[in-house]
DNA sequence: GTCTATAAGAAGATAGAC
DNA sequence: GTCTATCTTCTTATAGAC
């Protein structure tokens, strides 16, 4: 066991596989992105990540639930550093400001990953669409906080997760990251009208 | 030459090519259609379809220029048929609800295809962005009828296309149907609000 | 747990007969 | 303009030594 992350040797090699080729599916897709990819960006032999996973497609399951960890934590991070409901709905739109550079160059990991799995790899879409599951259901909680009913406290959920999405692939598809900048804009003052 | 079609056997050729690799584009993708797979849907042989396009990239350019020519004629329709500029706005969110099955399935072809290709395609993308050239130059038209000055009605017209993308990539993550409905409502209703 | 080597197939691209 | 055959490279997956 190492002292410094609480890893075992095994637990570090998996999670660098996981890491390398978390952002490699993310930058360039993940049918663009071989197997030999992986194993010259993450500097390990090919097979040791073979002990680690049989095939590609057990390393974007590995992916996928890491990212949606990586949400869970962030979530729950927003849950305690933010009080107001509202502010935390405003706290999700930032993200979008936040990640602005890498959405302009690569769009939203969550979006780009779910359309191209889309595309004739239904199952593993319907693994990438709980990323937005956790999202939708949190947004959904934080509406309710505002006073509203659970039907539409999804549906705004869902309508400001697809406003997310409608401004990466537009900010993605001109690289412009004015335009990113002023949807936001608009996308907060739309939270700031939406009342009980 | 054939008197039904106007085209020469040759053109015929070349045609179904690119309207067999459009649909499975569209369908699978463009990374993830083969050679091989446009070979087999479009009955022709290897060799028949070299002899119209070397690579399999220069069958994406003519398919992208084929979608552009489609544009242009919609786009051109819409002018003849409808007087009112706000009307021929609303015909634009109403061609989302008239292509719901498709996207509910695969997503926006424009935006899927444009997505795809931002991940380590930048030249192509940058091809295929020009059919939301197409639509933002004609909407951005549109806003200016309305009375709105160019600055404005281009930033109305790149909203409105985001709205679009948003609501065809939430809707093909969920395969949600109704989901699309009610946005392309929430999107009409926005239409009708825009002030000069 | 780490590494090298290779099998088996699919991919894009090309040559040349008809 | 149409078709068959093949070349080369890349890709996934596996075997097995250390």
């Amino acid at each position: 066991m190492s002292e410094h992350t609480g890893l075992s040797k095994g637990e570090r090699s998996r999670l660098h596989i996981i890491e390398t080729a978390n952002r490699l599916f993310y930058e360039r897709g993940y049918q663009q992105t071989s197997f030999s990819d992986i194993v010259e960006a993450s500097g390990m032999h090919r097979g040791n990540i073979t002990y680690y996973f049989r095939t590609k497609n057990e390393i974007l399951q590995a992916v996928i639930a890491h990212r949606l960890e990586s949400i869970r934590a962030l979530l729950a991070s927003w849950d305690g550093d933010i009080p107001e409901p509202r502010e935390r709905i405003k706290r999700f739109v930032q993200m979008i400001l936040i990640s602005g550079e890498e959405i302009v160059e690569y769009g939203c990991p969550m979006g780009s990953l779910n359309t191209e799995l889309g595309k004739s790899e239904a199952e593993l879409q319907q693994e990438s669409r709980q990323m937005f599951d956790l999202f939708r259901d949190w947004l959904t909680r934080q509406f309710q906080d505002l006073g509203l009913r659970k039907p539409r406290a999804t549906r705004l959920a869902l309508h400001l997760l697809g406003r997310g999405q409608g401004i990466s692939v537009m900010a993605h598809a001109y690289h412009d990251p004015a335009y990113l900048k002023n949807e936001v804009l608009l996308l907060k003052r739309w939270v700031d009208d939406v009342k009980a």
